[in-house]
DNA sequence: CTAGAACCTTACGTTACGTGAGATGCAAGC
DNA sequence: GCTTGCATCTCACGTAACGTAAGGTTCTAG
């Protein structure tokens, strides 16, 4: 026959918690031995391990101390509301750690290749991306996701290789002073050319992006940007417009 | 022009951090301010701000303060193999969590409708699936998810209504003694008949089940069982065999 | 020169325990 | 009866990343 007294050592063996979880379990009052020896010693009833079945199936629920407590103490309509709460808290944080990690995989596609020491290029690249994100909406996220699927592999990188090309060569002509000359015009044009590329057309994102770009000086400088650049490239297209 | 040094209260302003958190990683090292006042006023500078906006980044992909400082330190290969080692830590989570929510939304549809104070079959419930997850491998688990669509909404509530009438029965009859009679021999039919569209079929999922009545008795006696009824129903159930 | 804002340090609170430290209790063998 | 060894007890500090005072000093505008 079974005994119906345990000391804290065997339930903890027997349950798989720790001696240290059961004392604070009394603690906090959150399970309380039902029974204690001249010299303190606890004893759990066959109640108490009843409650402490109901507690170690809230808590794998993910449930706090508190909120289990709350569940036990008014077994009224309590326990479903606090689930419920609990299920949208869970929803909501799987939605925000999916975002979280879609950032961290497009991070590990773009570096997970490149042997160099390449962890200031990381940082760098992990800066935009924090910066871009401020001023750009989930939705324009996922549009610019599509667009970089639609460009494939090599578009991104050509066109990484070309800004900083088509930003040395403006800068050069902003050098030789205004009205913008012929070649400048061109260049306006593969300018704009790109950036259509980038937005897909979508002229609220490129609104959003501009934002940024004033918004975080840091951000243009990252790419050899600034506002004297944006503004000279503004001339030499409305130029080249005027005069096709 | 700008200035090049601004005071904590600034710079929490300016980046939506509060003055206690910049303190904080001042104590800890994480980012102390190149100057001091001399009374002891903190003065950020143009690095420091560079180094915070890296810490922000880092911070929004969810590292922690000390993963970052290893990051900031040594600006090796650290940094990648960090976030690498996050992210599949983050997918882990990700992973249980999305576990944790199906049983949280199997617990909600099963009483999200009820209005009555049922929280203590609530409860109940929780712990009759925690335990049978206890015994249950995850395989199995989507096996008997399965199962349950296929049954339909009607089948389980039909079946929830059988079982407490068929044990029932079955215990009138334990108790008129052995042999078991003709009715217990009809009863132990139904009984493997339910069991089986229960497990549908699968016996190492039978065996499971079998394995978590055996080793939890507080789970058998939810439902009215123990190990009598199982051994009459067996005999019951191989004389029903023989007989036929 | 003074009021008020900004700043400083110190330190406790948060969660659910882990990990000792030092003291006592209990059953068994001598 | 006494010791040995294991179980148990009660503090009490540590964890992560700050929040939130408390109480004192410094800066700055009027």
């Amino acid at each position: 026959m079974d005994k119906s007294q345990w000391r804290v050592g065997e339930l903890a063996s027997r349950t798989g918690l720790t001696v240290r979880t059961l004392h604070h379990y009394d603690q906090i009052g959150l399970l309380r031995p039902s029974q204690r020896t001249m010299a303190g010693h606890r004893f759990y009833g066959r109640e108490d391990i009843a409650r402490l079945q109901q507690i170690r199936s809230l808590r794998q629920l993910g449930l706090s101390l508190q909120e289990i407590a709350v569940c036990l103490k008014r077994p009224g309509s309590s326990a479903k509301d606090i689930l419920e709460l609990h299920l949208t808290r869970l929803q909501e944080q799987i939605r925000l750690q999916q975002q979280l990690c879609r950032r961290l995989e497009a991070l590990a596609e773009r570096f997970g290749d490149s042997e160099g020491p390449s962890t200031d290029d990381l940082l760098k690249t992990i800066e935009v991306m924090t910066m871009f994100e401020k001023y750009i909406t989930p939705e324009q996220m996922e549009k610019l996701d599509r667009r970089r699927v639609e460009l494939g592999e090599e578009g991104i990188k050509a066109a990484e290789q070309e800004w900083p090309q088509l930003i040395a060569a403006m800068r050069a002509e902003m050098a030789k002073g205004e009205p913008p000359s012929e070649r400048a015009q061109q260049l306006s044009r593969r300018w704009m050319e790109l950036v259509s590329q980038f937005t897909g057309g979508d002229s609220g994102l490129a609104q959003s992006v501009r934002t940024a770009y004033e918004q975080e000086p840091g951000l243009a400088t990252q790419f050899g940007l600034d506002g004297q650049l944006f503004a000279f490239v503004g001339k030499a297209y409305a130029a080249a417009k005027a005069g096709s």
